[in-house]
DNA sequence: GTGAAAGCGCTAACAC
DNA sequence: GTGTTAGCGCTTTCAC
């Protein structure tokens, strides 16, 4: 028996030395495929450590080489936020079909109270991962300056951190959202309203700015209703306030299509016909699209992209150790169905 | 300036001795909150590491320690299915709860090919991860063979794996599909039929068995449709065929909510009423079972609690380096709606 | 091609 | 209370 070693202890690179009657380097060496070593001395290698058991200890490895092979998705949101964002899943694929490729673990993070939020920093700055894509990050985010500040590289999908050069990779909003809103127009609708959401973050101010920038004159704040949920259930709040206050309301757009789904119910419910009545349209291209009934007319935000990109961008500064690249914008594409 | 290492080098515990004039292993003391270290000696570290901007490598401490001080959460299914699961996100927050409070950091780890699982697998074993809860994996699954083989502090969530005496826990699909079936019976339903989503998964396969049992005598396989899928899309074209099999069908238990949301919707299409031509009932007491219309009755499954649960039975494993214990089944609720 | 040896940054056991 | 020292398991020169 080969294996005097208890069997709590695991095996080291020494073990497999021994056992294939080699040296440390030799069998570092073969671990790491690196050229000069015999086939003799490789296969005697490989062969000691199935006999051993080995595998290598991450810490020690990372210890020296200075390099985790892993990369951290931070996705930082209360949670209830996260479960219904249409989009996190699929930057989430994105990401990950990237980086396995390259090699590389992706380890996602929620961040979901400040106690999270100081463990996260910890964990980044302890060398855990080699970078970070950073989800949906407020400007005076804690973990934004500790990423900034240590030189992490890092790539933040949304919009730009602060004032500094770093990385980051999103869609434009305010175009996206004017562009629709002129599309919800040219179908000749005279008072079109807003359900707003989200508007304490970026995305969603710039979709509100996008809708005044479209209507111009037309714009009548009144016709804005806000409500820091992307939800379903803000939607269907935000419709029944809308009609109130605006009984001869023709056209709507919705800051998500979950929001528009649950204003849709509501224009059902209080007897109203879409889209011959009122006219409404959504942002995301999302699963509720094509579940609304008529088909919701939307923008389409390539979430996956997104993803793919901003894990090339970490990659990318992971290797040349460079400083971070500017941003990137990616188009979006309004897609038009029957709802309006 | 006390700060004579270039930009590149990060400070280690030798330059905050150094800077307050003290040992490496006092240093560490106060580091780790050790007792016996007089309170100048502490001050004098505290404000050398703010000088010198000194983090600790979590690399070198958890070569030492054979610690990380994180937990993984391993989510092994192909990247469709994970986007609409309404309960890995309600698990997620339960487990990143405990574990927060413990002072774990929890990372999620996506399964979505076999170049995926051979690096997980790696990267457990690497000792990233002080412990590990699995999601849905199957029997067959390498990387809950290597977990067990490794003998990894772990939980699994659904269902126990192989014949060893893994730790796990779960719901008992069966006994709750079998008692909301009973319950739909109850309603006076004759001709009932499933869709039964998931039958190449335990839960999917349990909830089948629930139905079949309760229904007895008036089982009839040709009122079952299997979908692998949970999906909405799986409801409605399930419900399809359903109704062109069975046109006298009164009462339909769907695998999931959102099975049961998609064929409502088809029932609704056809010009049946729910409730009174047709009884439905879900599974879940998902975000989709108060959106239907009318309410969907349903089973509530108490996602968060598994998440909670099983991050502390890793927790207990993790401090006691215990052998795993036993499995833990939580109670489920029949939830009962106006759709039956 | 291979071996020997010097660390990587930290903790912990042992002196003092 | 504090300093000293021996590793943790690995990579990586530098000889040979």
């Amino acid at each position: 028996m080969s294996d005097v070693r208890s069997a709590r202890t695991r095996a080291t690179i020494q073990d497999v030395a021994d056992e294939a009657g080699l040296s440390r380097g030799t069998v570092s060496r073969v671990l790491n495929d690196e050229p000069y070593v015999s086939s003799e001395a490789r296969e005697a290698v490989q062969a000691a450590v199935r006999r051993v058991g080995y595998v290598r200890s991450a810490a020690a490895r990372s210890l020296v080489t200075r390099r985790s092979g892993a990369v951290a998705l931070i996705v930082h949101e209360p949670s209830v936020v996260v479960l219904d964002d249409p989009n996190i899943g699929n930057i989430l694929i994105g990401t990950n079909a990237v980086l396995s490729e390259a090699d590389q673990q992706l380890v996602t993070i929620m961040v979901d109270s400040t106690r999270d939020s100081e463990r996260v920093i910890e964990y980044l700055r302890g060398g855990f991962v080699d970078g970070a894509i950073v989800l949906s990050a407020r400007n005076d985010d804690p973990i934004t300056r500790a990423i900034v500040a240590m030189g992490l590289p890092a790539c933040f999908v949304g919009h730009p951190p602060e004032a500094t050069a770093a990385s980051f990779i999103g869609i434009d909003n305010r175009a996206a959202a004017e562009q629709i809103t002129e599309r919800l127009m040219a179908t000749g609708r005279r008072r079109i309203g807003m359900l707003a959401s989200g508007t304490d973050r970026d995305s969603g101010q710039d979709r509100l700015a996008g809708f005044t920038a479209a209507l111009g004159e037309r714009f009548d704040p009144d016709l804005v209703i806000r409500n820091p949920l992307f939800s379903y259930a803000a939607g269907a709040e935000g419709m029944q306030r809308l009609l109130d206050r605006a009984p001869d309301i023709d056209g709507v757009f919705a800051a998500s299509d979950a929001v528009a789904a649950g204003a849709m119910d509501v224009l059902h419910r209080r007897g109203r016909r879409v889209p011959e009545d009122v006219g409404i349209v959504g942002f995301d291209d999302s699963a509720w699209a094509i579940r609304c009934d008529p088909p919701l007319s939307t923008v389409r935000q390539p979430a996956r992209t997104l993803g793919e990109q901003a894990a090339r961008q970490v990659l990318e500064q992971i290797a040349s150790e460079s400083e971070r690249t500017g941003g990137l914008i990616l188009p979006t594409e309004v897609i038009w169905r029957e709802s309006a």
